[in-house]
RNA sequence: CGGGGUGUAGCGUAGCCUGGUAUCGCGCCACAUUUGGGAUGUGGAGGUCGUAGGUUCGAAUCCUGCCACCCCGACCA
């Protein structure tokens, strides 16, 4: 395979592409706005599940599975709900094909016209809600905890390979409580699951926060948000967890007797993260070389390259990198060995670090009479000759420091690019020129968000968690404001 | 949906203006020599030129429609 190298200074989004594709994560299939996940993107993938679907369970969720098909009737039974989504929902509205026959095609047949319209999900409230009307009676059924992992359909108009894409997979939570407070903590409680997740496996430092009203959940009293920044300085939406109060129990006429014996509505939460973290994994560690991934998310974190010219040598090069292979397999350590003789040792390197294999492991005839093997760290491509007898320690130690390397830098980065300002024009030069988060104050109102909107394209990514309050005037229209709030350009 | 661009082998491309059945590189297959940073040689396989029409003796090339993708907008938890 020969490789395109785009910059990343010279063509954020073509060199964003190039990688996704080149380093075998996903491609475009035929179908408009989906994508393919091949084989290595979905290892990654399947990882973040794991981790994810783990923590869930730690918190006290099940899994359960909900249709991909929700009657319209009931989509439309919350107002701000289907006002969110209305415009971007694919929609079934037969059930069979038949041959034309006059120009004999394949037709759809309008004799199977559905009697209701079937929405794709493009999220499940509803039809999670319309079922937890029979589940829940009495308080001794709440709270209900459970996760669904799921495709869901949002029919946009620009989509991006895993940034945003027509179809996508996730997870959805969603809950039921007896009290608001109860759901409140439910709320924060899996803002603090995604943060620990972006920040302790994806290494991509986040901040917590809660949205401005334009940019809430549609049918959600409160959104929290975890927000990451990445290397062209735009902010990606990372994860939310929605304080829903009684909005869809009263859409779905969902009460619970309290020990008072008293009818109350129940307090709802959601909460999701989708195969659009991929996108953020890749934009906040990557460089010209290829990918750069955490060691806690590398499907590979440690390949052994042998190198040999004779067969000779490759008996007593294989012997030893065998040897060290199975040593650190034996730690737990996701180990490779490629002994592909096809290939030089050159293309090797080159093709795991496009990969973002963490830590590579060079052994050759030199290294045998040495004792030693040639180490090297992906995150900073320093390379090291060792003894061979460290390895069993100093691997899975090197392993750890590469995923604090790798969350510090971001980190450092993203600290670079939180710029407080007190003027428009100070904002509008940070946003141009400076890039990354801006923090300003803003008197509050969906009016001045949205000429803020329309005026820089920023947009507020969320209030943090634990704001200092600070008295303070508006950027824009001037007006007492008494807190400073995110503001960037965001995917 | 608006503006701009692109579509030729698995990938990247030349040819198009000026019409005559397609160029080169990588990759692939075989063999040999190679292998410490993307190996070399020799031989070979691989093509509805995005798609549907039209003009023409003849279309990758000219004309029209359509489709897909990319970039910038609009849109977007």
């Amino acid at each position: 395979m020969e490789i395109k190298k785009i910059k990343r200074s010279e063509d954020y989004s073509a060199w964003y592409n190039n990688l996704v594709k080149s380093a075998d994560l996903a491609e475009h299939s035929d179908v408009k706005g989906c994508m393919i996940i091949k084989p290595y993107g979905y290892a990654i993938w399947e990882k973040m599940q794991a981790e994810l679907d783990r923590r869930f369970k730690e918190t006290g969720h099940q899994n359960a599975y909900f249709p991909l098909f929700i009657p319209k009737s009931f989509f439309t039974k919350e107002a701000s709900h289907v006002d969110g989504f209305a415009k971007e929902c694919a929609v079934v509205t037969h059930y069979r094909l038949k041959v034309d026959p006059e120009t004999k095609e394949i037709i759809v047949d309008p004799d199977a016209k559905l009697e209701e319209e079937l929405i794709v999900r493009p999220t499940s409230e509803t039809i999670i809600w319309n079922t937890y009307r029979s589940w829940i009676q009495s308080y001794r059924d709440l709270p209900i905890l459970l996760n669904q992992w799921a495709n869901v359909v949002r029919w946009e108009m620009r989509t991006r390979l895993f940034l945003r894409t027509t179809e996508f997979l996730w997870q959805e939570g969603h809950t039921a409580h007896a009290t608001q407070e109860e759901a409140v903590a439910e709320t924060r409680q899996m803002l603090e699951v995604y943060a620990d997740f972006a920040e302790n496996i994806l290494a991509v430092p986040v901040i917590k926060g809660v949205k401005s009203a334009n940019e809430r959940f549609a049918g959600a009293i409160d959104t929290y948000c975890i927000e990451g920044l990445m290397q062209d300085g735009k902010a990606l939406q990372m994860g939310t967890s929605h304080f829903l109060g009684q909005n869809f129990a009263k859409a779905f006429e969902v009460k619970y007797v309290t020990k008072e014996n008293k009818q109350e509505y129940v307090w709802a939460t959601s909460w999701g993260v989708s195969t659009r973290l991929m996108g953020a994994l890749i934009m906040s560690h990557s460089d010209d070389e290829g990918l750069v991934l955490p060691p806690r998310l590398a499907p590979i974190q440690v390949v052994i390259v042998p190198i040999f010219r004779k067969e000779e040598e490759k008996i007593i090069v294989m012997e030893k990198a065998t040897a060290y292979f199975q040593l650190l397999k034996k730690q737990g350590i996701s180990v490779k060995l490629d002994d592909r003789d096809n290939l030089t040792p050159g293309y090797k390197f080159a093709d795991y670090e496009l990969k973002g294999v963490p830590v590579r492991i060079a052994i050759g005839p030199r290294d045998v009479q040495n004792g030693t093997v040639e180490v090297a760290r992906r995150d900073t491509k320093e390379k090291q000759v060792m003894s061979a007898a460290d390895l069993e320690h100093k691997i899975p130690h090197l392993l750890e420091q590469i995923q604090a390397n790798i969350y510090q830098r971001a980190l450092d980065y993203r600290s670079e690019h939180i710029h407080t300002v007190d003027t428009w024009e100070e904002f509008m030069d940070a946003l141009e020129n400076k890039t990354g988060f801006v923090s300003a104050h803003w008197d509050g109102t969906s009016e001045t968000e949205e000429k803020i909107k329309e005026m820089s394209k920023a947009t507020i990514r969320c209030i943090p968690l634990n704001n200092p309050q600070e008295n303070g005037k508006c950027i824009l229209s001037g007006e007492a404001s008494k807190e400073r709030v995110l503001f960037a350009r965001a995917y």
